[in-house]
RNA sequence: CGGGGUAUAGCGCAGUCCGGUUAGCGCACCUGCUUUGGGAGCAGGGGGUCGCAGGUUCGAAUCCUGCUACCCCGACCA
């Protein structure tokens, strides 16, 4: 067993560590905090992004790219949006390198400052606003729906591979709109979109929710997320959606004339999911044999690997699997024929497993003679033999199933981890024996927020939009309360 | 950024305490033969600035100093 990973009981984040670099998603690179995507995750991120993407264009948005690069003047016009990113900014400083006369390599050239210093983009709000402001007149020129995949750098202290990097993959939609009441729905309108794309494509649960004030986004008036719950119970924010109200707006003076003819300052939002998700997609549904993928987002849904003894029996076992494998093309199934002869089948099927293809399909002689293959499941590890004839039928439904499964289960999962808890001693417990989300009373202070986190390091994941109004008291201050909240240790 | 750990072949490790032939093992790799329904076997072979930079010494993977990267725990973090 050359490629065993840590089991999950045993340490959960070297399990996670392992499946990352195993089964070829990612690894660490020369830069510090930063990582490679190797082409397996990338080919998921890849589906991820045509996914998402289609969905943004469907809802009336469109792509556009700006600079990595942002004046350093620019970040401070919103007080808000500086105090929270000025802490994890990579600044340019300089333009050029020199040869080093004395120590031989190169140098940066200090004659080659730059006059207005240059921040590596955190996100993008503000060069975006400030170009925003020149298209924006009259509200004949709103709304502008765009989106833009690109980098994004944050200097952490600690990352972890996919989940925290120092510079990651995403997706962030700016928008401008000409009433409040047109920007909510937009930012309501993504959300909806991320939790769709989450549970749908990702079979990841989601919670959809508003955050705390503390929680919010630097310069946002309301923070929507959607919260997922992974298998050691702890919350991995998975997307964020901000109503910024007019706060950019102001900071760089975007206003239009409306049509009664009043300057007014334009409303707006702003979106993202970042390669975060392969974070959440992974912890979601993997096992200790390795990677769980939804069909969905699965680089190849189907893998054949064929049993032989010679390189006529190959022929004859090749022949019959083209025909398989063009009847699962024509049901628009990606599949992989494996007939490398460098692996034994055996290797080839804990590879595969390791690298969660949804089913693998086994064809030896035994099948040959009776006209059947072996059918496996990457989610429950079942396996049966079925006819030929059909299979491309038997392939398609057993892929929905496995969409429809992995959903279920990390459903169920959440379900079980999911507790209702009325006073201070039971959110402790629970929170220190079981984990998982915890629904409690919270009397709505930042103060009683900062003081359960600094008690038990758990923090309001989100005020989940879907609640039932109910009398209750306050978990830690005992105050008067309406609803209940959602907390949780997290990412 | 603080505490701890690690760095030796592509990967995983032994050797380091107590300096001394030609630095070793497993996997992977190459060649050949036999194999092929759950990570094949045998035989032969290739591959090393011992993380980087200094220092001590007749002699350094081994001792000393500095640096870097990664991992764990904290602090920090839409």
């Amino acid at each position: 067993m050359a490629r065993e990973l840590t089991p999950r009981k045993e340490n959960y984040s070297q399990w996670y560590q392992d499946l990352v670099i195993k089964a070829d998603l990612a690894e660490n690179s020369a830069v510090r905090g930063c990582m490679v995507i190797k082409p397996y995750g990338y080919a998921i991120w890849e589906k991820m992004q045509a996914e998402l993407d289609r969905m943004f264009k469907e809802t009336g948005h469109v792509n556009a790219y700006f600079p990595l690069f942002i004046p350093k003047s620019f970040f401070s016009k919103e007080a808000d949006h500086v105090e929270g990113f000025a802490k994890e900014c990579a600044v340019v400083t300089h333009y050029r390198l020199k040869n080093d006369e004395e120590n031989g390599g190169v140098v940066v050239d200090p004659e080659a400052k730059l006059e207005e210093e240059l921040i590596v983009r955190p996100t993008s709000e503000t060069i975006i606003w400030n170009t925003y402001k020149n298209w924006i007149q009259s509200y004949r020129d709103l709304p502008i729906l765009v989106n833009q995949w690109a980098n994004v750098v944050r200097w952490e202290m600690r990352t972890r591979l996919f989940l925290r990097t120092a510079e990651f993959l995403w997706q962030e939609g700016h928008t401008a709109h000409a009433t409040k009441q047109e920007a909510i729905e937009e930012t309501e309108k993504i959300i909806n979109v991320y939790a769709n794309f989450a549970e749908n494509y990702m079979a990841v649960p989601v919670i959809k929710g508003l955050k705390s004030e503390n929680e919010r986004f630097a310069g946002a008036i309301e923070t929507y997320s959607i919260e997922a719950l992974m298998q050691d119970g702890k919350a991995l924010q998975s997307g964020t959606s901000h109503f910024l109200g007019q706060n950019f707006a102001k900071a760089f003076d975007v206003k239009f004339a409306s049509k009664e003819g009043k300057e007014e300052y334009v409303w707006a939002t702003s979106w993202g999911v970042s390669t975060r998700l392969m974070g959440a997609l992974i912890m979601a549904h993997s096992d200790d044999n390795g990677l769980v993928l939804p069909p969905k987002l699965a680089p190849y849904q189907v893998v054949i690997v064929p049993i032989y003894k010679k390189a006529e029996q190959l022929a004859i076992i090749s022949e019959k699997v083209d025909e398989i494998v063009k009847k699962l093309r024509a049901k628009g199934i990606s599949v992989k024929f494996d007939d490398n002869d460098n692996k034994k089948p055996g290797w080839k099927f804990a590879e595969y497993e390791l690298k969660g293809v949804p089913v693998r399909l086994a064809m030896g002689p035994r099948d040959l003679e009776n006209g059947t293959v072996e059918v496996a499941r990457r989610d429950t590890l079942e396996k049966s033999v079925v006819e030929i004839d059909g299979i491309e039928d038997v392939v398609e439904n057993l892929l929905e199933e496995i969409q429809k499964g992995i959903f279920k289960k990390a459903f169920d999962f959440r379900a079980a981890n999911t507790t209702k808890v009325d006073t201070w001693d039971d959110f402790k417990e629970v929170l220190k024996d079981k984990g998982g989300f915890i629904l409690a009373h919270w009397d709505g202070t930042s103060e009683t927020e900062d003081a359960i986190k600094a008690e038990t390091k758990a923090t309001i994941r989100c005020l989940p939009l879907e609640f039932e109004e109910e009398e209750g008291v306050c978990v830690y201050s005992g105050k008067t309360s309406k609803r209940r909240v959602l907390f949780a240790l997290a990412y």
